[in-house]
RNA sequence: GGGCCCGUAGCUCAAGCGGAUAGAGCAUCGGAUUUCUAAUCCGAGGGUUGCAGGUUCAAGUCCUGCCGGGCCUACCA
């Protein structure tokens, strides 16, 4: 409703200019006014016109709001300040939409969309690192899904890379396990863990002697392979932790719905198909001096063909300008796979995937996986609209490198709607790594974050982390409600936990480097999710303590609020404070699209905080059930109802679940 | 060398496309409720937005040059 009188304005507006001053304005800038006084948009679109009008910009404020006459929706339009030009809506007539929960038409655009998240490789534990990325990948999902777009949720999984490889190596060389040992450790609950560490111990075997190198080479030439004992184990090694990651991510009610595997990609030859639409098209091309000598390179992304030289010279690429995709020796790199991938993604291959059933949910989702020969009778996977994948921000380029193949196929359509969704990575603080018991050298200590290493087995466990985050929360809530049972208990502290988690990672923006510190991760007041759980809570006890019941209550309570009653309770200044609660809750699915349009989740975060500490102020400014006037009552539970019912749908949005009592 | 990102209060971060007095949380100090639970609320102090120019009616935001930091730049995945 709220983008919707914006979208309105603006057309009145633009009209308008066009109208009387003969200019076509591309576009018309509305934002807020810095206090709801002044009303709920302002543009200052007279200080741009003053140039051409050649007068100030004040007058041409006033011209504006003199000629404009009544937009439906609006009360009144006023000159303001040096020359702004403020709108103010009908209060009552916002709020009573709003509290109907009116959605204006909104066009759905056709198509599937996949979004790729997680992809951790399958050799140790997830860690914090990981969450962000599968905390903001899911979030986006919702984001997504809230307005009403079909989405695929898929998680690629890298099972034949040197990861999977070092860890192998490791049960091979370093424990001397056997194939049947491994599978018994496997079985063990934590086996991710075990992993991790081995892992490590594995890197740094290498680090000792570089001959023991040649064994990660055998292992990783036999996974390639496949069909032998080394694979074999691989893959009992890959599953397993998979399956962990599984469980971790559902923890957090994070659900995948399909995942394919590197192994597939390689074993159901989708580069074959790729390389001789990139050798058809001349995207790759044979490099038969230099470096590169023997290989199948690409124009590096962003490098631009030099128009300007020579026709001849066209086709030389510098060097340092190749990209290589296909190596000497006739293997292709992870670049060339992944343009495969992503040309099944788009449908555009002419080959699929086998399919089975991986994984099945507490909640009967079931989750797929990639075989070579799968079952008939499957979901149809791939073929999307548009995609977006949600990956650090260091493999930007490699990102580039696929978009820019796409493009130079002649898939310009499906380039566009490719989408990196790029963040940074999750840190410590120097202080969080010593608390951890690492061993930091003078530089490091003098840095403002330290990166995590699985190389190095530095880092902190996601487990661990949501493990700790609910003793922490059921420590508070053993202390406040003795009087529930333990299982209560418990589910009220995960409740917390994850909310406090889940708006952790959402809360900062998507290029800020998370410097991760156990105090701050820890904490449930301020600006946190506990804080925006509270809040509704505390509305919940209203109606609860008032014997309403808040849902039957809101669908009644335009019968039972006369339009007199909106108007004399949100008219004037005395109501502003009110009022501005109001807005608040009117804007989420605003928010909401601004989120997708900017693929930035972390606006709905800070959206989610502002309308609790809102309703915080007003709940502690108005005993609502000690009210004796009975329409201002109704009107103070109305305001509570829609805060209440906005606050928890923007919280569902980020995956966070309010408990009934905190 | 080239490319991308960052630098805002003691700390951690915000600030739609350039707009009105740069905002939150934490920390510190001081206060509040016999009430719908204080995981709350109110108040105070705290800023030359890294530096220097430029564009503009208007710059934390755009441009140029410095300073400082990070990441990418493999015939790794």
């Amino acid at each position: 409703m709220y983008r919707h009188l914006e979208r309105r304005l603006a057309e009145r507006v633009r009209d308008f200019v066009r109208r009387s001053y003969s200019l076509d304005l591309p576009k018309i800038v509305i934002e807020q006014p810095p206090k709801v006084e002044l009303g709920e948009y302002a543009l200052p679109l007279a200080f741009e016109l003053a140039k051409n009008l050649r007068k100030a910009p004040r007058n041409i404020a006033q011209e504006i709001v003199a000629g404009l006459g009544p937009i439906e929706g609006f009360e009144k339009l006023e000159a303001a300040g040096a020359g702004y030009v403020n709108a103010r809506v009908n209060r009552a007539e916002l709020a009573a939409a709003v509290a109907s929960d009116v959605k204006p038409r909104y066009e759905i655009p056709a198509g599937k969309i996949l979004v790729e998240h997680s992809s951790i490789n399958p050799n140790k534990a997830a860690h914090i690192g990981h969450l962000r990325n599968a905390i903001l990948g899911d979030t986006f999902v919702r984001l997504l899904r809230f307005v009403g777009r079909e989405v695929d949720v898929q998680n690629y999984i890298d099972n034949t890379g040197v990861q999977v490889a070092d860890v192998v190596v490791g049960f091979l060389h370093l424990e001397k396990k056997s194939k049947s040992d491994i599978e018994q450790l496997a079985r063990q609950p934590r086996f991710d863990y075990y992993c991790w560490d081995l892992y490590a111990r594995a890197s740094q075997w290498y680090e000792q002697d570089k001959q023991n190198l040649s064994a990660r080479q055998q292992v990783l030439h036999a996974i390639e392979e496949g069909k032998n004992q080394t694979a074999a184990i691989a893959d009992v090694i890959s599953v397993s932790v998979l399956r962990r990651h599984l469980e971790t991510m559902d923890r957090l009610d994070i659900k995948y719905d399909f995942l394919p595997r590197e192994s597939e990609i390689l074993h159901l030859h989708f580069w074959d198909a790729a390389f001789t639409k990139l050798k058809d098209a001349g995207v790759l091309y044979f490099e038969s001096e230099g470096k590169n000598k023997g290989c199948w390179v690409m124009r590096r992304a962003g490098k631009k063909a030099e128009t300007t030289e020579a026709a001849e010279n066209t086709e030389e690429v510098a060097e340092e300008d190749q990209k290589v995709i296909v190596r000497s020796n006739g293997t292709v790199g992870y670049a060339g796979k992944d343009i495969a991938y992503h040309l099944w993604k788009f449908g555009l291959l002419g080959r699929d995937f086998g399919y089975r059933k991986f994984y099945k949910y507490p909640n009967g989702h079931d989750c797929w996986i990639s075989t070579t020969v799968g079952a008939l009778d499957h979901p149809h996977f791939g073929d999307v609209a548009e995609i977006y994948n949600v990956i650090d921000t260091r493999q930007s380029e490699e990102q580039n490198t696929v978009i820019e193949a796409l493009r130079a196929l002649g898939y310009g359509q499906q380039a566009d709607h490719y989408t990196h969704f790029s963040y940074e990575m999750v840190a410590l603080t120097p202080a969080c790594a010593s608390e951890l018991g690492y061993d930091l050298s003078e530089e490091d200590k003098a840095r403002s974050y330290i990166e995590v290493s699985g190389r190095k087995g530095f880092g902190v466990k996601a487990d661990d982390l949501i493990d700790t985050l609910i003793s922490s929360a059921a420590k508070e809530v053993d202390s406040r409600h003795a009087e529930l049972g333990v299982e209560e208990r418990r589910k009220i502290a995960t409740q917390i936990a994850i909310g406090a988690l889940r708006y952790f990672m959402l809360k900062f923006t998507k290029s800020s480097v998370i410097a991760f510190d156990f105090k701050e991760a820890l904490s449930f007041e301020g600006e946190t999710g506990p804080y925006a759980q509270y809040a509704v809570v505390r509305a919940t006890n209203i109606f609860r303590k008032g014997g309403i019941d808040p849902d039957e209550f809101m669908r009644t309570m335009e019968r039972e609020l006369a339009v007199e009653d909106w108007k004399k309770y949100l008219a004037g200044d005395e109501a502003n404070e009110i009022w501005e609660l109001w807005l608040a809750a009117a804007k989420t699915s605003y928010v909401i699209d601004q989120c997708i349009a900017t693929t930035e989740p972390a606006y709905l975060a800070k959206h989610a905080f502002q309308l609790a500490q809102l309703f915080n102020y007003f709940y502690h400014r108005h005993p609502i059930l000690a009210e004796a006037n009975q329409s201002r009552k109704k009107f103070l539970l109305a305001t509570t109802a829609v805060v209440r019912r906005e606050l928890m749908r923007a919280l569902a949005v980020m995956g966070i679940v309010v408990p009934p009592v905190m």
